[in-house]
RNA sequence: GGGCCAUUAGCUCAGUUGGCUAGAGCGCAGGUAUCACACACCUGAGGUCACAGGUUCGAGCCCUGUAUGGCCCACCA
């Protein structure tokens, strides 16, 4: 293999080869049994909708620093890829292809078999998969590919069921009636982060409701104001509604109880127009706000979250008679699943919403009921999926019950043992977990972990209903007691009314039982599960869990998740809450489902026995593992938005393709960039553009490119010195001061990088590289030492120095560009082998790939030369300064005298007096603690010294010049003076502070002094 | 309605427990084909730190309020 560095840096030639080299060698391999502490992480799995974005790629950007750095810090690393099956998003974008390109519905190619809906999905995660795939190793990700899962995958199949099963029978699952957001199109639940609201310009309608027997025995004979006055009593109730179709289905009619203009109604009942079923008026004060509108609401229990609400807090208690006022009122549905009036609706039966919409406004119309209509704007919830509006719809639905499951998880992170960077995400973990809410996992899809319960209807009087789990196993004889260890039993009721059935859910791998139970006439549930489920269990699924493996123990819990903040509820949450139940942590007091218990007592945990409280013992490590987190560290990512500030996303076209930028400008440019942007802010402002081939990207990056391209330059010109070059022995004190200072400095960015590392401030390390290597590496000591490398005398302890700080630079960079970093260490090895600096620089050496080298470790500082070096650094940048102002012609030397404040100062200018002479283009004529001004020369201040440079004379600038600095100085003594003359800075502020203040106040009087002589 | 965040140079953003004349990149102005690099080098201009109060010897930073923008949650029938 070639090493030698071209003259162009190619990115598409240096990142293709390099990463080949690391996927041949097997440098992303981990082995759990390898030596060093586990670190891990895995990847948040990409949706399989569809490509990656550059929302993906910081995130894989920033995790890739983190595993190569700690790979290289000789921790035992892995990093876990994978892809998401995405359910509802990923069937809904194939069952679109495919009305698309075939004009058929997924009911027409059907469910399984071939050229069935499940297996045209499958083709389409192959084809996305594999791009996925592709573009995370465009990017460089050093990803352990031979563990790359998916979430449909038989592994995390077979940890979905272990779960579920658990859940089951530990009664944490249940199934009931509920009002989910339905999406008509694709027939499914879905959740509500599903959602998004759209403005619909509509009508508001009000409605006349007739009120029965308005005068009869109501127990309120008359309604009366606080004055006494009699108000009559009207003959109908106003209704106001956005949905006029819905009222098919009201079931009451709501007034607050405390207000006088319809208390007198509660108890008596209106007549529903069109349909004419008598109605209940009763009071709700939750839902009713008397002082809006006409203070009466209709309810509708089957298609409106808030009015389901109402008719939850009027069932009875279980066991408890129902309350006198608050009566149970109906639950009427009146659509089918796909959108149209039921027959429930009466005449309406049979009309899609709008069509029965529109009727039932033309009859109302008709019969003198609608007393208004006006436009309305209303916020009308759609599916993300299929961007039709959502209908709030009562079915069937399974659910994981929250309370037991949230709490340890809520716990884990108020107490620290879990830790949010930046930690003010915790607040959104813990507001939506605190919530408890149950979780609704089932979805009417075809794509996805099918729920393992197969269900029996309950035929018998319910009188023999089964009371335990013991006597419903009595009704599947069929199965030996053997096998009746790998079921759980429950007994469900949905929605409390209605059909009985009996679920049983089967452990994975018992395909026996699954076929006797289906012949005895069971039949397994066709939902399948909501895609967070799988991706709840990801830490410890992709480990190998159920089984208790090597790979769990070593890297379980993992060592950090880093992943946008729009999933902290939805993802992060789960994760915490599924992984400390399957792995450590056993809730004590769960609330048991109906039939819950029995079953069997397979220990699925590798940790069976966790401390009862969180608060234990122990390191961090030692209680995270024993409660079973699932990651000791989250780290949120910003969002990426485009240059007007809007999301990206694929339907605006905004989006950015990684690859494209990988193409335009390079993966190492396109890392470097972004790490450069991971800052606390949220948000990432990337004005995109469009180029000449058609590919989207942004000039942002250019300062990713320019860095690789400036590293690339200045490396080949170190390297091009050693070629013809033998190495001597190291010797410190042949070492020139810009050789200490670089050293120093080196160190200090390795230390400045780990500090950023440890609390996730990516930027903060790419910056630390960027200053450290071109501004203080390529812009001072490479050019301080090109005199030396010319000079025999000197040559051999720079290149010492010169490789090794190469060596160190590409060690620091290798995490955030590996590509360039990897490329340009193989010529090194190649050209200069030996590279160590003892106590200085350690860790060099010619390991054959960098991706293996050692981190850097943080060598000895040099205070001493931290402080001159800057000095001189000053002169230079005056003497520069003078040149430019006087427009002084570049190649032309300048003279410069210097009146160095003391003995040692002079001492250390005349030991760097070639250094300054170079770089300032100048020639030092004289360099004494008082040195007399030569005639006709400028007089400038740096550095504590007296700088005189002579043969630049031009009264205007010098005229101007002086003017402006006397301006500044003036300004600043003022400053100064004010702050010394405050009694309470002298009495309060430190000393050496007020010192401080001091001097600079009589260096920057005796400047202006001599400025004006 | 509740909560979180942001507001610093023309643009995009840093600025750590309050303490030197508030920084970077891009852009802008002037200069430079110098043998690593014009995707570069040298120099410079440019800021009332959103606004109003307060605490403090001292505030970009802490407190209170206001304005503007963004996000999350709950949403009026």
């Amino acid at each position: 293999m070639p090493t030698d560095l071209p003259k162009t840096y190619d990115p598409a030639a240096v990142e293709a080869q390099a990463y080949q080299t690391w996927l041949d060698e097997k440098c992303f391999a981990a082995d759990a049994a390898a030596p060093g502490e586990g670190y891990c992480i895995v990847i948040p799995p990409p949706n399989v909708t569809g490509a990656l974005h550059l929302g993906h790629a910081i995130n894989a950007t920033l995790q890739d620093i983190l595993i190569r750095m700690h790979r290289m810090a000789g921790y035992n690393t892995v990093w876990i890829p994978g892809i998401d099956h995405a359910g509802i998003a990923t069937q809904a974008v194939v069952e679109k292809q495919l009305k698309e390109q075939e004009n058929k519905t997924r009911h027409d190619v059907g469910r399984e078999g071939k050229g069935g809906l499940v297996e045209r999905i499958w083709a389409w995660k192959q084809q996305y998969g594999d791009r996925i795939i592709n573009q995370l190793k465009r990017l460089g990700c050093s990803c352990d590919w031979d563990r790359t899962r998916f979430t449909l995958d038989e592994m995390c199949a077979r940890a979905v069921r272990h779960t579920f099963f658990k859940l089951f029978k530990d009664g944490f699952i249940y199934r009931g009636k509920r009002l989910v957001n339905w999406d008509i199109f694709l027939q499914t639940s879905i959740s509500d982060d599903e959602i998004y609201k759209e403005t619909v310009k509509t009508s508001m309608w009000h409605i006349a409701y007739p009120i029965e027997n308005r005068d009869g025995d109501g127990s309120a004979s008359e309604s009366k104001t606080g004055t006494g006055t009699v108000s009559p009593r009207p003959a109908q109730m106003i209704v106001a509604t956005t949905r006029p179709e819905t009222m098919l289905g009201d079931t009451a009619v709501a007034v607050h109880s405390q207000d006088p203009r319809w208390n007198w109604a509660i108890g008596k009942h209106v007549r529903l127009p069109l349909t004419g079923r008598l109605i209940p008026i009763i009071a709700d004060d939750i839902l009713v706000d008397p002082k809006f509108g006409t203070g009466v609401v209709k309810v509708t229990p089957a298609h409106d979250p808030n009015d389901y609400a109402v008719w939850q807090r009027r069932q009875p208690k279980p066991g408890q008679p129902a309350v006198s006022g608050v009566e149970p009122i109906d639950l009427i549905n009146i659509l089918t699943p796909d959108g149209k009036i039921n027959e429930n609706g009466g005449p309406y039966a049979g009309l899609k919403r709008d069509a029965a919409r529109k009727k039932i406004v033309e009859d109302l119309t008709a019969q003198g009921l609608l007393v208004k209509e006006e436009p309305h704007e209303a916020q009308v919830g759609h599916s993300d999926r299929s961007k039709t509006p959502i209908e709030p719809y009562l079915s069937d639905q399974w659910f994981v019950h929250m309370a037991p499951l949230a709490e340890p998880a809520l716990e884990v992170v108020r107490n620290g043992t879990i830790k949010f960077y930046p930690e003010r995400h915790a607040q959104q973990y813990l507001a939506w977990l605190g919530e408890k809410r149950d979780w609704p996992i089932s979805r009417q899809l075809w794509w996805g972990h099918r729920i393992p319960v197969w269900m029996f209807l309950w035929n018998g009087p319910h009188a023999d209903l089964p009371s335990d789990s013991q006597q419903v196993r009595m009704e599947l004889p069929y199965l030996t007691n053997e096998q009746n260890q790998t079921i759980a039993v429950q007994v469900m009721r949905p929605g409390g009314k209605g059909d009985i059935f009996i679920g049983v859910c089967v452990l994975p791998g018992n395909p026996e039982i699954e076929s006797l139970i289906e012949k005895n006439g069971g039949r397994q549930d066709p939902d399948v599960l909501d895609t967070w489920f799988s991706s709840a269990l990801w830490p410890h699924s992709t480990l190998g869990w159920p089984d208790s493996t090597p790979d769990l123990d070593k890297w379980y819990p993992t060592s950090v998740l880093l992943t946008g903040r729009d999933i902290i509820t939805l993802w992060v949450a789960r994760m915490v809450m599924t992984g400390m139940y399957n792995m450590g942590f056993a809730p004590s007091s769960g609330t048991p489902g109906e039939g819950g218990g029995g079953g069997t007592t397979e220990q699925c945990s590798p940790h069976p026995n966790p401390p009862p409280e969180y608060q234990g013992r122990g390191s961090r490590q030692e209680v995270g593992r024993a409660l079973g987190i699932p990651f000791y560290d989250v780290a949120i990512n910003p969002t990426i938005l485009d240059g007007k500030g809007e999301r990206m996303s694929k339907s605006k076209g905004n989006g950015v393709d990684p690859v494209d930028v990988i193409d335009t400008h390079g993966a190492d440019a396109l890392r470097f960039t972004l790490a450069t942007m991971a800052t606390e802010t949220q948000d990432v402002r990337m004005p995109v553009k469009k180029d000449a081939q058609g590919r989207n990207t942004s000039d942002k990056f250019d300062l990713g490119r320019n860095f690789c391209t400036k590293l690339w330059n200045a490396s080949k010109f170190a390297i091009s010195n050693f070629e013809s070059q033998i190495p001597v022995p190291v010797d410190e004190s042949n070492w020139s001061l810009a050789d200490h200072w670089i050293i120093s400095r080196f160190n200090r960015a390795v230390a400045e990088s780990d500090a950023a590392l440890k609390v996730y401030r990516f930027d903060v390390y790419a910056k630390a590289c960027y200053d450290f290597f071109w501004r203080d590496f390529c812009d001072w000591y490479v050019e301080a030492a090109k005199p030396a490398m010319k000079d025999p005398k000197r040559a051999g302890q720079t290149a010492n120095v010169l490789a090794t700080v190469l060596d160190g630079s590409l060690r620091l960079m290798h995490p955030i560009i590996p590509f360039i970093t990897e490329t340009i260490w193989w010529r090194l090895n190649e050209v200069r082998p030996e590279r160590e600096l003892p106590g200085r620089l350690e860790g060099s050496g010619n390991t054959p790939r960098l991706i293996k080298a050692k981190w850097p470790t943080v060598g000895a500082f040099c205070e001493d030369a931290e402080h001159v070096f800057p000095k001189l650094q000053e002169i230079i940048v005056a003497i520069r300064n003078v040149r430019n102002d006087y427009k002084v012609d570049v190649k032309k030397p300048v003279k410069v005298s210097i009146n160095a404040p003391g003995e040692e100062a002079t001492q250390k200018v005349l030991e760097n007096r070639e250094l300054i002479e170079i770089l300032a283009t100048c020639r030092l004529i004289a360099v004494a603690p008082a040195v007399a001004p030569p005639a006709d020369s400028i007089r400038v201040s740096a550095a504590g010294a007296e700088l005189f440079i002579e043969g630049v004379i031009d009264p205007e600038a010098e005229k101007q010049r002086g003017g402006k600095r006397r301006e500044e100085l003036t300004k600043l003594i003022a400053t100064l003076i004010a702050r010394l003359n405050n009694a309470g800075y002298i009495a309060k502020a430190p000393p050496e502070l007020v010192q401080q203040t001091k001097d600079q106040l009589a260096a920057a009087e005796a400047e202006l002094q001599k400025l004006d002589q």
